[in-house]
DNA sequence: TCAAAAGTGTTAAGTTTACACCCATGA
DNA sequence: TCATGGGTGTAAACTTAACACTTTTGA
């Protein structure tokens, strides 16, 4: 029997993931340098084919634990890719996704045998396919994200330093802000909590670590930044 | 020879139009009143699948001329939507992307050959699957974007008074707006030009017809409304 | 003549920006 | 003792919000 669908193409799916991490003031994106075909020895994203037994949403989340080791990690849909052309290899509409983690909770290990380089995000290669524009609307959309919702968070450790989090903003956002004017603004954010610990690491005099409590925040999510 | 894509699933990729359109005051939506298989007799978004020989993009105008007759219409995506089961008749995976449009200047007999209606986008009906999701992303989405570029007299005609373009972004908004500040806003922005024409349609007086002129936009690309 | 929409400025409140010095500590 | 990052307040500039009356004209 004939129906609706038949007639159409179908075509492979895929997910690639533009994932962020922080560390020592510096914004980076973990990268493959491919080991395998196609574009072999180039750089590109992370990325894999969507299966029959999952969503689009959640073949992202599992690509993103096979290179990482991380599951509950904050990702974003970025938009999708549909060019006829995009991968010389096949056709493949491709939905690309962002994801903001705290570099030092990924596995190495795996990372390693991936063979992905975290990368800062100044220095970026160039990267196969369309994977330049994927890059540019992910920064572009979390930076306008980042703004207006507590989600930079997920690039820190559970505590932090104010300065931690400003030069993360700075990162961001790619420009100086102003110090007092910035703690001014944490200030009247409740939820962002100063703890009584210390942290020993980065000064003589040691600076205070706050935590972000997102109970508080839902009470009354306002955030800006 | 087998190859890197093989052993992947392939999908129906479709894309779903969330059609804008505005008149006197009021923002409406392009929706299908089904009278085909599957989800006969429901509302929709107008949608169709993808074809081998165009990008998602592409697939995206198609569909939207296919039921208004008009090509060159804003349009951006809004997102893709890839549950498993949410088309319970198959597995297909939707872009959604809204479009904004001159009601008047599309073709009637065309959208009622798809029997069509616009609908007040305050008295939506039930739509089936995942479409009310897709209206909701699109809406917020819109809104975003009207507040930060001159994408709102898409859904105008080309001249127009300054009491419709008030009332197209209290009709985005969903709130009403000064009409004195509202003026010395658009006075500011010197691509909304005011023409010799006069529109006697709306009030006795008559009102000033306006028009935007995007050369002089580009060239200093600011706006907020 | 009057109803209905068009058009027009000022002030107060709130927000954002600029800016410089003292503090605590370990080396 | 001194170099280093941590921590703190105020004033000016700018932006946003609130607010009410006069004009024009066709019915």
């Amino acid at each position: 029997m004939t129906n609706y669908y038949n007639h159409h193409p179908k075509f492979y799916v895929a997910v690639d993931c533009i994932i962020f991490g922080f560390n020592q003031g510096e914004l980076s994106l973990l990268l493959l340098k491919r080991n395998f075909e196609p574009a072999k020895g180039q750089w590109s994203l992370m990325g894999g084919f969507v299966q029959e037994n999952e969503s689009v949403n959640d073949a992202a989340k599992r690509v993103l634990s096979e290179l990482t080791g991380l599951t509950d990690v904050y990702m974003e849909q970025v938009g999708t890719f549909g060019e006829i052309e995009r991968d010389p290899g096949e056709r493949v509409v491709s939905v690309a996704y962002y994801a903001l983690l705290n570099i030092n909770e990924s596995d190495r290990e795996l990372v390693q045998k991936h063979n992905a380089f975290w990368v800062n995000i100044n220095e970026l290669p160039e990267l196969i396919f369309d994977h330049p524009q994927m890059v540019e609307q992910a920064r572009e959309l979390m930076r306008m994200k980042a703004s207006t919702e507590p989600i930079g968070f997920n690039l820190l450790p559970k505590l932090f330093t104010l300065s931690q989090l400003q030069s993360l903003y700075e990162a961001i956002y790619g420009e100086d802000i102003d110090k007092r004017n910035f703690r001014k603004r944490v200030a009247e954010m409740d939820y962002i909590e100063k703890t009584d610990k210390i942290d020993k690491s980065g000064s003589k005099r040691g600076a205070a670590l706050y935590k972000f409590n997102n109970k508080v925040y839902r009470k009354d999510p306002r955030f800006k930044l």
